[in-house]
DNA sequence: TTAAAAATCAGGATTATCCCGATTTACACG
DNA sequence: CGTGTAAATCGGGATAATCCTGATTTTTAA
C-alpha cells in the first residue's frame, strides 16, 4: 500500500521565495498538475530549513535571494539534515559563483526564473525520480568549467568563511545589530561578535561598511 | 451595447517582466479571473512600449528592473503616447526613489512583489475604473512624504543631504570610523555623529550597513 | 587518534552610539 | 528688515557595541 509517498499522494512541493506574488504564481501554476500539490511556502531561508523538517517534501523549490538566510545556506542545512528531500534552485543568476556553491551545497536541480514553467515540471519530475536537472542555458556554463577548470580563483566566502559566519554576516549586512541577531540566531551576544572578529580577521577588513561592501559583492546580500 | 470595450471583451491585460516564469504564474494567475484576459507578455521595456502600441491594452504590469529599456522609461513613453493605456509598476523595490520615478512616469499603480496576488487584482480594478492604486505597504512612504514635504522629487542625495552630510556619509561608507572623519574634517566627534544622525533620520535608515548600500546606490562611493 | 578548525561563551577596557540638549551663522520669505 | 528655518558646530550622560584577552566543547580532517 505504501511503497512510496510519491505514488500514493503526488508529489509533494515547498516553495522559498521572497515574493509573494511569486510564490502564488507558482503555487496555481504546479497546482495545475495532477499529482503535484505545494505542502508549504515560505519567504525565507530560515522558514525553508524549519518548513523542510516538518513537512519533509519531495521538492524544495529554492530561490537564492533571501532574507535572514539565503537560498545556498538554506539548502546546506536541509540536504544535511533531510538528505530525501529534493532541492530545486531557482534563481536569477547565472553568475558562475551562485551555480558552483549551490550544487556544492546540494542542489538537485537548477534553473534560471526565465525558464519557461513546463521547464520547472520536468525538473521536478527529474530529481523526484533521482536524476539531476541543470538548465541547458547554464549547463553551457558547467560544462566550460568541467573541460577547463580555470577560474579556480576561488577565494569566495564560501571558501573562505564557515557556514555560521557567512550567516552571520548576511544579517549584519542586512542592518541588523548585534543583539538583534544573538537574539535570531538563539547565541549570546558574545557569541556573535567572536564571530563577526573571525570574520573581519579572514577577511583583513575591519569595518562594517567594508563588510557590507563585500557581503553585496558575494551577494550574500542586495542593494 | 458597446459602451466601452472592458465590458464586451473584459480587461485586457500585457505583462511587461524579464523572468518568463514570472510571467506564467502572472498569466495563470490573471486568467483565474473571468474578466481579465493577457493578450500579451514581453520581457523587456522595448516590447512593452511596442506591445501597447499594438494591442491597446487596458493594463500593463510592468517590472521595473528590465533589459534594453527599464520599467520607468518604457512607463514613460506609453503614458505619453497612449494615455488610456493604464500602467501598474509591479516591483521589487520599496525604495522612495523607484516609487517617485515611477509616479513621475504616470504609473496608476505601484505594489511590490510580495503582495498577495489578491492585491494585484484589486489594483487592475482600480486602474480600469480610472482609480489610482497605491500598495498598502508603500503607501506609507509617500504618504510621510506627503506630510513632510523635505525633497519632494528629485530626492536624490544631492536635495536631502546637505553638502558637510554627503562629506561624511561618503567617508562613513568608505569605512572610516567616527574618530578618523572628525579628525580629517577638523571637527569634533561629536559633531560628526551629529551629522550622521541627521542623514540617518533623514534618510530614514538607522544602521551603517544599509547606509553603506544608499551611499552605494547613490554613486558616494564604489564596491 | 590526534590535531586543527569551528562554535560557543565570558570579563573587562575602550569606543561608539543614541538621545537629550545648546549656540552660531546663513539665507530665504514676507 | 526682522524672523524663522536649516545648517553647522559642540557637550553630557546613558546605553550599546567593539576589541582584546581568554576558555570549553564539538566537529572535521588527516
Amino acid at each position: 500500500m505504501e511503497d512510496n509517498k510519491h505514488n500514493v499522494n503526488g508529489i509533494t512541493v515547498l516553495l522559498a521565495d521572497d515574493h509573494k506574488i511569486m510564490r502564488d504564481g507558482l503555487h496555481t501554476l504546479l497546482e495545475t498538475q495532477d499529482d503535484i500539490s505545494v505542502v508549504a511556502e515560505t519567504e525565507d531561508g530560515r522558514g525553508a530549513v524549519q518548513l523542510a523538517g516538518k513537512y519533509k517534501p519531495d521538492v524544495v523549490i529554492m530561490d537564492i535571494a533571501m532574507p535572514k538566510l539565503n537560498g545556498i545556506e538554506a539548502t546546506s542545512q536541509i540536504t544535511r539534515d533531510y538528505p530525501d528531500v529534493k532541492v530545486i534552485s531557482l534563481s536569477m543568476h547565472s553568475d558562475k559563483r551562485f551555480i558552483a556553491e549551490m550544487l556544492k551545497a546540494g542542489v538537485s536541480g537548477y534553473l534560471l526564473k526565465d525558464c519557461a514553467f513546463e521547464e520547472l515540471i520536468t525538473a521536478i519530475r527529474s530529481v523526484v525520480s533521482g536524476k539531476f536537472y541543470l538548465s541547458p542555458c547554464i549547463a553551457g556554463v558547467v560544462v566550460e568549467d568541467f573541460v577547463s577548470p580555470k577560474a579556480k580563483d576561488g577565494e569566495t566566502v564560501f571558501s573562505v568563511l564557515s557556514s555560521r559566519e557567512r550567516e552571520v554576516l548576511q544579517l549584519l549586512s542586512e542592518g541588523k545589530r548585534t543583539k538583534e541577531i544573538a537574539t535570531q540566531l538563539h547565541l549570546s551576544v558574545k557569541t556573535v561578535e567572536t564571530h563577526r572578529m573571525k570574520i573581519m580577521s579572514k577577511l583583513n577588513i575591519n569595518n562594517l561598511a567594508e563588510l557590507t561592501k563585500y557581503a553585496i559583492r558575494e551577494g550574500l546580500t542586495s542593494l
